[in-house]
DNA sequence: CAGCTCCAATAAAGTAGTTTAAGAAAGGGG
DNA sequence: CCCCTTTCTTAAACTACTTTATTGGAGCTG
């Protein structure tokens, strides 16, 4: 719970009282690895801080395929943005890939928080913003970059990520197959 | 779905009439290998039949450790019964080890069916109550029953299912190590 | 031809299962 | 009260199996 309370403090500044309004509405919760924070179908009741772990989110597509969309470790949020705006169901599949521990704010608590706390607004007005930029670059890249230049940026980016995921996750999130980056991989050694 | 009717049929007799009140007031769906039915720390919001494929329900400790509280196969129920009754949430972990296809009854759906289909309390207080004295056997066997013992009462009872599940999950079942059962087993083959 | 996919073979790493040996806890017998 | 047995655990080492990663070749496309 502080460690969430103290990262908050990096955005905006908290009164003891607010601390404590905010600390009210959220709630720490354990996955193991393997397990799923929200499911394609159901609908996302939560925002999802990443306290400890790492998670993928993921698409399956309709042949069965899965598509990873983003990967998410200590200190970033994850949640199906769509769905928990309008509470439909979600189409992206969020799985724990180590045991982790995550904050919480549901659905029906956040705007009941915004009105308490409107800092909250500014905090998550600001984290919104990175994100949807960082979606941005990434769709750029997409058009800009070959696999190769991507994967690299990856490493240089998220060194934390690649350490800790399977490699053909890493493939799927890149989007080429596990065969052509392990080809990439090689090249760069020598 | 007439898998769900037929078995029905077991326990009590249906019209047509009842067996499409029923049908309307469930729902089919799939997991994959490894995916959880129920998380612990989610509300259980359904029972639910196993049409194919087999789960185990574990508990998880203050130390990580998993304890399996049992297993569920073709024509079982399953759920997290205190969860479902109070919708709190979960104590234990309901996981499928197979890839396995079942029929869901909701929490907001259960209390309508019983009003339009009365036959559906008895089916369930057959099913339920069939559960409950199981869990009383199997309590009285821990106490009065050695390892060895318990263990060749379990394959004979469910040989199915120690086809189909790894022996560490047995061995968790039955309360003892991975290496206890192991001796166990060799001692039979001689 | 660069940039990639798909398929098949093989290697490396991780998970599950077995074996053995040492030892703790509980109960019974002398 | 001590010794012995039964029942089970812990730890370590080793085998078998499954999943993940690498490699190479054939093939498609702009």
């Amino acid at each position: 719970m502080q460690v969430f309370i103290d990262y908050l403090q990096n955005y905006i500044e908290l009164t003891k009282e607010e601390a404590s309004l905010v600390s009210s509405n959220i709630k720490s919760r354990n996955y193991l690895k393997g397990q799923y924070i929200v499911q394609a179908g159901d609908v996302c009741r939560y925002q999802t801080f990443i306290v400890s772990g790492i998670t993928r989110t993921f698409y399956l597509d309709d042949n069965g395929n899965e598509h990873i969309i983003t990967f998410g470790i200590e200190n970033w949020w994850n949640g199906d943005m769509m769905s928990f705006i309008n509470q439909s169901p979600a189409d992206f599949n969020i799985q724990c890939l180590e045991n982790t521990q995550v904050i919480q704010i549901a659905y029906h608590n956040i705007e009941n928080l915004f009105l308490k706390v409107p800092k909250m607004e500014r905090f998550f007005r600001i984290i919104i913003q990175s994100a949807y930029a960082n979606t941005q670059k990434r769709i750029i890249r997409n058009y800009s970059m070959n696999a190769k230049e991507r994967y690299h940026l990856f490493c240089e980016e998220y060194p934390q990520i690649v350490q800790r995921v399977p490699q053909y996750m890493i493939a799927s999130y890149l989007g080429i197959t596990k065969e052509f980056l392990s080809q990439i991989r090689n090249q760069s050694k020598s």
